[in-house]
DNA sequence: TGATCCACGTCAGCAATTTGTCAGGTTGAT
DNA sequence: ATCAACCTGACAAATTGCTGACGTGGATCA
């Protein structure tokens, strides 16, 4: 999955974005207003968490101009610890969630999943496809209970084919938010990477969608 | 909105319920957790209002049941434990949100917005014509319930002719949207693609207007 | 430092599918 | 009846995706 993490303060967005490739996602940072509205308006992704003490075009200024230009990407706000009208304010203005600095990288994991499958339209934190089962929490992929070792970039694929399990996902879109490049399909890397993950997880989890991209079945009833 | 309230201090619930009941919303108000897992399970919500600290069943154990239980109503969690591992885990039991005590019943209400805002809208575009039904998320074409599996351009054909159902679309529209190109009539490729599909999806969804394109009659009430 | 393993990109070959073209055949309006 | 519009079946070319094999670079450990 792919993130925007919006932060002034390098040292935390260093600090921030480590922990957060760590859990295995791709980060894109950014350190001011502008170049944060641009990204967010122009590209697609998984959750934006955004610093609401900018220098130049406000946070929260920022926050409302995408959501006025209709983008529904989740976004979790980071705030100073106190003032609860700011929170107010900044629910208000569609932020998804928010977080009081200073913050527990791991509290900043658990809400950033918790606001990614909210906006999945998921209820917990484990996402069940046939006869595989992904735990977020623990990075873990079982196939019919039994644990099975995935690599990072195998996982990638896994995770962002179940959150989005119901509808086709275009080879580009993964390329987007497996890699974090979106472009150069000069190359098969993907589908030899689908090939990897049907050889552990069993031929008929993704479904190949010729000239569309991939599909994982929503088993949900 | 009907609203469920599980709070076991009775002067806080008392407190709760009057503002939200002033805000517009419908409450039911429970102390314990047996009791709030019933309900939950049983009734409809808009949205339930969860304190962890509870006498009897846990509420994280409620909540878990409920999600166990396929419930995918939002929760809003209240408690008083400060401790970030606690939030980690009712969050990731599958709560919404989480508030902590004391908090401000401005922030309750914002909070409360936004995870109903959050909940609404997940239905998947169906269109239905005839015997022909198209799913837009999933790519999918069913013909009396039955899966057909269409090439890429059939497939645009038909989205774009069913998402004009009901009036006539011309040669020259028609290859605007499926081939991207509007160029001159010199070939007879989207004749053949329009019998390559009739030949799917039955002869009579798709109407021929001679000379002036096609029409799939439009069957809504 | 060197041996080893693993993740992952690249490549070539293959099989299946897709799609344009074309050569008649039908249909319908006038 | 005539003619243009449209349909159909067949075929070949192009596209797409899968697979096994191989190579490279980084990490780990003796």
């Amino acid at each position: 999955m792919r993130l925007l993490l919006v932060e002034d303060d390098r040292r935390i967005a260093a600090d921030v974005e480590r922990a957060l490739r760590a859990a295995g996602y791709v980060v894109e940072t950014v350190h001011n207003g502008e170049e944060a509205w641009f990204r967010g308006d122009t590209e697609d992704y998984g959750a934006i968490i955004l610093d609401l003490g900018l220098p130049g075009m406000d946070g929260l200024a920022v926050l409302k101009r995408w959501r006025a230009n209709g983008r529904t990407v989740p976004v979790l706000i980071l705030t100073a610890r106190g003032s609860w009208a700011e929170r107010v304010d900044g629910i208000d203005a569609g932020a998804d969630d928010y977080l009081p600095k200073p913050f527990r990288i791991e509290e900043l994991l658990a809400r950033l999943r918790s606001i990614v499958r909210r906006s999945a339209g998921h209820a917990s934190s484990r996402i069940v496809a046939g006869d595989v089962e992904l735990d977020e929490r623990q990075m873990k992929v079982t196939l019919r209970g039994v644990p099975v070792a995935l690599s990072p970039l195998e996982y990638r694929l896994v995770a962002f084919l179940l959150h989005h399990r119901g509808r086709v996902v275009s080879q580009q879109e993964l390329d987007e938010n497996v890699y974090g490049h979106g472009e150069d399909h000069e190359s098969n890397a993907l589908e030899v990477l689908v090939g990897r993950v049907r050889k552990k997880l069993g031929a008929d989890l993704i479904e190949t969608r010729r000239g569309f991209g991939y599909l994982v079945p929503d088993t949900t009833p």
